[in-house]
DNA sequence: TATTAGCACTCGAAATGAAAGAGTGCCAAC
DNA sequence: GTTGGCACTCTTTCATTTCGAGTGCTAATA
């Protein structure tokens, strides 16, 4: 049966209601806001067949009526209109991120934050996952048992390593082996680096101190890290501003199961090219855990062609509407200033203290 | 009124039975636990003049007796015995800071994560705040574009940063700015960065492009970051594992208090040097938000005569002895492998594999 | 055929009250 | 100083009642 257009309005304002108060919406209530002219007895003949339909469902006999996610799922597709943000709201968001322009994983996991305060849900962010590798080595010989290993990536982030020894090494092996190096193991993935590749530097350099291996574990170590994407999740405790989660348990539950990680977004590249939010509603979830929650989700361009997510966690009963709009605008302004592949370049008009924001990383 | 032997043991059993069952104590069930070869009616005059004393208190009348932060205090300064920690326990908790030691911030992140796992109740970790200043500078010259400047500090940790110019610059400049640094720059703090000091240096090097204020801007950066301590607290939603916090309201208003920082713990100078666990319980605590929690806080030796803190948070009710015990274990573990102010010295003897845990960086 | 007014009915939430039980305080006896 | 005994207090629990919101259905109406 197709659903006529009264019924689409009606379930809006249900929906709409339902989001607003959390209490199951009569039929008096909508004859009033919604503005069809007509009664609320025939607002119960429609209500009974959206019930039937699917759409929605009761609690118990006299209640009033509460979306199902299909519900939900229809009022996304077709019913809700994507909110506007005020100039003000856009605004701040922009400073925000603006402030933010640090180390990529400190950025991520401010933009997490943020994306929790924005919305008043938990959020969480996850980074690009890319195949990244090291595209130059340099070697700092700092004194006979101490030398630092700067590894430039091929997203120009660069990471470090102070190595101490307890035997003494000249720099001559060091210039050797940072050449070496820059040879053999730049633009390689984690799985290249081969024992047999790293006997041989070994013997090419004349190590005999087993310095090529301390190097090569550090390369495998920042590939393998940089292959995974982290995931930050922030906010938790916002779910307890719910009704929903008012039973404690219920709460720690999904608490915990959030602060456990990043299994909740699907991989990044389910994502790719889609400028879309997407929204995932109670059953459609795959974690048990999340059946009876909803996630909203926004991808964003990490540069060297890969995306990033950030997403929201919350009951069904989200305010989709206001949470696609925010998590769509911070995403594209992410994107815009992580995008293309390049660092950003240093303005010769950088102020000259650059603040950071409180140090606090909360977990 | 001098306490007696025997108020004391009454007292520990209360004090322990509540903690255990976050019930009223009765005289019935003292008298049959600790060993005390007196009847309920004898339990029932001392609890009375316990309660007089001030360590005991009643919900109302005809119910059991609840300890007073007073009586907390007591149990806490003279009849606690510090719980010893089991084989198992030991071990794992020194088996999973081995596999934690990686770059600083990210092993204090871990630790408190680890000191939440362990107790089960919300913890926090503080960096130490120490007088950090730049030990030597390095500038890689990538393209003429592009730059890399490692800094590497006196608690022997290593900042980088890599600058994309608009404009290109000669190796030439880059070694001459090089070797001012660290002439000029290191051994200095975040104030004896002068603008007087940055002019100077830019026409020592005859530098027209500013990028002698990028470099200075980067040093004081790092500098005013490595100067806060930072706070880590994780573990925020085991709260609502404890009875007191099954109300929601009062549950997220501390989580919320938790998640926005490390106001919480006391500075570090003032544990300077204590070896001990030190209790804050109940109104001991300056913040009004923990009033009727109790906060205990062990400090570790960071290396450079600085010490950081770990603490742990939970409701009066807290397993003062088990806490303390763990807190105090992963203290001293952890001071362990940071103390001394230097770099943990790489083995030879490395797997070569390194693998990093699981990348979750929860917040 | 679609809408509406009216009304009996259902079911949860809140209010009321009675009963049960844990624990006390105190007294009198030891 | 200790103990058994007992009346008393106060919470917790459970059943019962009341109240009201909201429904479904019917019959009347446009």
């Amino acid at each position: 049966m197709a659903i006529s257009e009264r019924k689409k309005k009606i379930l809006a304002a249900v929906v709409e209601e339902y989001i607003r108060t959390a209490e199951p919406v009569g039929s008096k209530a909508i004859a009033q806001t919604a503005g069809l002219g007509c009664s609320s007895a025939t607002i119960r003949n429609e209500l009974a067949e959206l019930v039937n339909m699917g759409y929605l469902e009761q609690p118990h006999t006299s209640a009033g009526r509460v979306p199902t996610p299909m519900g939900y799922r229809m009022y996304v597709n077709e019913l809700m209109q994507m909110q506007k943000l005020s100039l003000e709201e856009t605004e701040e968001i922009n400073q925000r991120l603006n402030t933010k322009l640090q180390e990529l994983d400190d950025t991520i996991s401010q933009v997490s934050r943020l994306a929790s305060q924005l919305t008043d849900y938990p959020a969480l962010a996850l980074t690009a996952q890319s195949a990244v590798t090291i595209k130059r080595f340099d070697i700092i010989y700092v004194d006979a048992n101490t030398f630092i290993i700067v590894a430039m990536m091929s997203n120009n982030t660069v990471k470090n390593k102070l190595v101490r020894l307890p035997v003494s090494v000249n720099e001559g092996l060091m210039k050797k082996l940072s050449a070496l190096f820059n040879a053999n193991f730049t633009g390689i993935s984690e799985d290249q680096i081969t024992p047999l590749l790293i006997n041989s530097t070994e013997r090419a350099a004349d190590d005999t101190m087993g310095i090529t291996s301390v190097i090569a574990s550090f390369a495998i170590e920042i590939l393998s890290e940089a292959d995974k994407p982290m995931a930050f999740v922030t906010g938790e405790n916002r779910l307890l501003n719910q009704p929903e989660y008012r039973d404690p348990d219920k709460a720690h539950r999904l608490m915990s199961y959030l602060s456990t990680g990043g299994h909740i977004l699907p991989p990044a590249d389910n994502m790719a090219g889609s400028e879309e939010v997407r929204v995932l509603i109670g059953p459609e979830n795959v974690a048990e855990e999340l059946k009876d929650s909803s996630v909203v989700i926004a991808s964003y361009d990490a540069g060297d062609n890969t995306r990033g997510l950030i997403g929201v966690v919350g009951p069904t009963r989200m305010d989709y509407s206001a949470v696609a709009a925010k998590l769509s605008f911070l995403a594209a302004g992410l994107s815009r200033r992580l995008g293309g592949g390049e660092a950003p370049v240093e303005g010769m008009h950088n102020k000259l203290i650059i603040k950071g924001d409180d140090p606090i990383e909360h977990r």
